[in-house]
RNA sequence: GUGCCUGUAGCUCAACGGCAGAGCGCCUCACUGUGGCUGAGGAGGCUGAGGGUUCGAAACCGUCCAGGCACCCCA
């Protein structure tokens, strides 16, 4: 045990039954994303660093990507994250595509950073992005897919929220109170750290960031103001529109939503469990220009993404996760001794032509061993076919749950497993 | 990168500086052609590693390793 090989840091081993609860979501993420009508793709997992550091945060990209160099020397890195692989592809195909385009992806990505609750460095996420949209409607088609993603896994509208926020606005009430627009970006970094803070600390944090006490006490009384979203049309047209789809119970409006990317220039979202435990479970916005800084023409846009981690964990706390099975089987066939080996196996094989899934024991043991097995990995059906029933060309079949058995001919035995299993997953 | 907490049986956890234990799980038998339930037995530990203090360390001290949590950041 000692000698084991420890796994990289912040990865995780994906045993059957965590590979359940991620093929699970895998398919409602598809569900819902082919619901709205929306394209799978995917881009590398590798990707030049050069990418990135087109874009705003390069310092980060260099701290918190996985960056190694190949054999030829180029810098490589583990992909941090979709956006810019998706704005090459999309810049690549820009005179040939036809806007908007609805696209969603699930992967794998990295990040170098101290793992968490609800962050690992190695994580997938479900990004969902519409292109070449610029409208209100746009934003609340995303939205309504965040939403109805909560709502097919279980989540309800007073366990998840997700909160809503426009750049316009926050803009516009920045201005109101008088800060210099060249303080915006620390000024939206302290509204994102108000939920952090007391009051007093975030006060003298204000301050330290030049914020005037008159400025200061606005600021308060705007973001308390929970009308304040009601002076923003988009934001207006956006509820309205949720409301239209009846999805508005699970969206709703926080002026302290701001979200760290640049590049989002209309509204931005976040979901979070409502009583704030833990790090969001996704986050977008609405982007006015996606494409040009890697080659393409101006085109605008609206997309989030969400993780698997934070995602898992609400799941779970909100008993949304499916029962795992420990087997895939329907039917067991038990091995009487070696001699009648091959005959269990044949009638296996018979079983699994009549579409039923079925395990052959393939150590031969007491009969008491395989019924406790087909127990403990929990098949239903258990097969018996010892000398009595080859004389009579005949096999038992026990029913575990029921504790009943029947001899069924050799014949008959594919329908009788049919109608019992069609009976028991009703 | 900074700080705090935790490493004991397969799992969850006990044990004042004085013989390392319980529950669950596992194996065997009761039951030589039938699981769960019950009962009776049994296996399983260099207490994360390697040092120091001590007559004596799972416990105390420092080092390393691993994990967790928070900060930072969150593309």
């Amino acid at each position: 045990m000692g000698s084991m090989i420890a796994p990289v840091k912040g990865t995780r081993d994906f045993y059957p039954e965590d590979m359940f609860v991620r093929s699970w979501l895998y398919q409602k993420i598809r569900e819902v994303s082919q619901l709205f009508g929306y394209l799978e793709f995917d881009a590398p997992f590798l990707e030049r660093i050069d990418l990135y550091a087109a874009k705003s945060g390069e310092e980060l990209v260099r701290e918190q990507a996985f960056v190694f160099q190949d054999r030829g020397g180029d810098a490589i890195t583990l992909r941090p994250e979709l956006t810019p692989s998706l704005a090459r592809m999309i810049a690549q195909r820009q005179k040939q595509l036809v806007f908007p385009q609805r696209w969603w992806s699930f992967g794998p990505f990295w990040r170098y950073e101290r793992p968490q609750k609800g962050r690992t460095r190695e994580f997938f996420q479900w990004n969902v992005d519409l292109l070449g949209a610029d409208s209100p409607a746009s934003d609340a088609e995303l939205l309504a897919i965040c939403a109805s993603f909560f709502k097919l896994v279980g989540l309800q509208a007073d366990q998840v929220q997700v909160r809503v926020n426009s750049r316009h606005l926050m803009d516009r009430v920045i201005a109101e109170i008088g800060i210099d627009s060249q303080k915006k970006q620390s000024v939206f970094q302290l509204i994102d750290k108000r939920d952090k803070l007391s009051m007093d600390s975030w006060h003298s944090l204000a301050i330290e960031n030049d914020i005037n006490e008159t400025q200061f006490d606005l600021l308060v009384k705007a973001l308390a103001d929970k009308n304040l979203w009601k002076k923003s049309d988009e934001l207006v047209s956006v509820f309205d529109m949720l409301s239209q789809m009846d999805l508005a119970e699970y969206v709703s409006f926080d002026p302290q939503v701001i979200r760290g990317l640049d590049y989002y220039t209309g509204i931005v979202f976040e979901a979070r469990d409502i009583s704030k435990d833990g790090r969001a479970i996704l986050g977008g916005g609405h982007y006015g220009n996606l494409v040009s800084d890697v080659g393409g023409d101006p085109l605008p846009g609206v997309g989030f993404a969400m993780g698997d981690v934070m995602m898992r964990l609400v799941l779970e706390k909100y008993g949304c996760l499916p029962e795992f099975q420990n087997t895939t089987a329907s039917v067991l066939v038990t091995v009487f001794d070696q001699e009648l080996l091959p005959k269990s196996l044949q009638l296996a094989g018979q079983i699994r032509a009549g579409g039923i899934k079925c395990v052959c024991m393939t150590e031969v043991s007491k009969l008491v061993k395989q019924f406790k097995y087909a127990d403990r990995i929990g098949v239903p059906l258990v097969i018996v076919m010892g000398p009595e029933e080859v004389a009579k060309d005949e096999v038992t079949v026990k029913d575990l749950v029921t504790r009943s058995q029947e001899n069924v001919t050799r014949e008959n035995l594919i329908d009788y497993l049919a109608i019992k299993l069609a009976q028991s997953s009703a």
